[in-house]
DNA sequence: GCTATGCTGTGAGCGCGTTCACAGTGTGTG
DNA sequence: CACACACTGTGAACGCGCTCACAGCATAGC
């Protein structure tokens, strides 16, 4: 059974781009798609698509290529839960804000479900439509809402006291926006998304490459 | 010389993270840090940090192990350029004002000197401190003010019309926060930071490792 | 003074994601 | 009917970042 594996997180980061290179293809009315037409738009090479296809347990065709709505549907299957996810966000900052409008309601398999905030001012409202609890409410409601997913945006000396509450309550994943390395335990992922450390990587390349 | 030579860009990435930590224990009054005290903080190990710092062409004693203050002076000449580069923003919507907000005078040797909008009501504005220009002006400000890296985030259709007028501007690098893959020409780097695939991730091995 | 300790710096080796290159295959063409 | 062609699927090889393990060395303890 092809879909039980566990891949390389690469390919699955690689896989997510190329459900959105699909779903464009497809409202363009475009049936059927190559590999090399994929992997000029997703920006890898030819082999790697192929290769990460090959993962989802789907296989095309030498004369017509990859069938767009068969392979959106194997993606689906491959990256989507089939009953969904939910999603907390902690920390309703500059930040945190940007990302609950950005997903809040757009994804259907990964619901946003609560937010968290220490400021009185925002615990107890509704912001974009979900309702924000205080912080000390999060290993509580975590769990109530089988929240499996942590957006983490709150100040990074504060992370990693959150990220303990996330998992006290059976938080599985968490997506880290604080520029600290957290310590979780074995079996909870944790994907960092350091903005500063981007921004540095292309000031430094910027430098090294225009001279 | 070792300043010279281009390193790795995940070496860039972790050393800039090792700045944060060491401006964390500097401000603390630590003096003196061991490599597997960096390890740990940073969540790689201790034979990669080692070797990091060797690339940045500092060296520690065995005995006391890296002066805090120096090792922090050499990744400064390592990672900024001694004037400083200047940085702008294209997209001021939910994200680009949380970013705008975040970098805006933050960092001394990455000055935020431009937005740019396509919306009337963004442009001629100031926001955060920084002049709002209309999308029509990124080449020409961009030249103008010798901007060497721009922060995008326009919707994906509009990235890489974007993009060009950057690169026409003379931006060396680009912090793509849409989720598409840019065609730039040689010598511009581009570090794509996607949320939705970063989420997806997460998503993916919380499933996984949650059962 | 002599051994034990614990750190740095580094050559060598490993692992893994990626790429190469080609066999397999059906289709279009003369 | 035979040949050329284009694309998929994949074993094998590659490359590179990372880790291992240890030499070198100064200090601490006895
Ligand atoms: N905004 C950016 O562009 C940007 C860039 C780089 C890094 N970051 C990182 O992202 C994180 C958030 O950034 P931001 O700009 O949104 O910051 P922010 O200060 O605007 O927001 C932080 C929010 O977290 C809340 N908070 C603080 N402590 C908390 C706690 N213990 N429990 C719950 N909520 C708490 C605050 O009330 C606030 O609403 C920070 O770690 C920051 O370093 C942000
Ligand atoms: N906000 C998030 O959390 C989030 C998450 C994932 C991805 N993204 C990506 O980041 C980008 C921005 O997201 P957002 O939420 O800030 O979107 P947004 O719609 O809030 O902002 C987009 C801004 O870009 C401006 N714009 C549009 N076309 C332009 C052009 N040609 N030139 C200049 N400006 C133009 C718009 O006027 C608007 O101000 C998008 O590509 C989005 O896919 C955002």
């Amino acid at each position: 059974m092809p879909g039980s594996a566990v891949v390389a997180a690469e390919t699955v980061g690689r896989v997510s781009l190329y459900r959105v290179l699909l779903s464009g293809l497809q409202q363009a009315g475009i049936k059927g798609v190559f590999s090399h037409q994929l992997s000029t738009s997703a920006g890898v090479s030819a082999a790697q698509v192929r290769r990460d296809i090959i993962t989802l347990g789907y296989s095309g065709s030498p004369q017509h290529g990859y069938d767009v709505a068969e392979l959106i549907e194997s993606i689906d299957n491959f990256l989507d839960a089939p009953d969904g996810q939910n999603v907390a966000l902690v920390g309703v900052g500059n930040l945190g804000r940007a990302v609950a409008s950005y997903f809040a309601g757009r994804r259907p398999k990964l619901r946003l479900v609560a937010l968290f905030d220490i400021d009185p001012e925002k615990s107890g409202r509704v912001i974009c439509g979900v309702r924000c609890y205080p912080q000390e409410k999060i290993t509580e409601v975590v769990r109530s809402e089988r929240v499996s997913i942590v957006i983490l945006g709150v100040p990074a000396p504060a992370a990693q006291a959150v990220a303990d509450a996330c998992v006290a309550g059976g938080a599985r994943g968490i997506l880290n926006f604080a520029p600290v390395a957290l310590r979780v335990p074995p079996g909870v992922y944790v994907e960092n998304l350091d903005m500063a450390r981007s921004l540095e990587k292309v000031a430094y390349f910027a430098r090294k490459a225009g001279g």
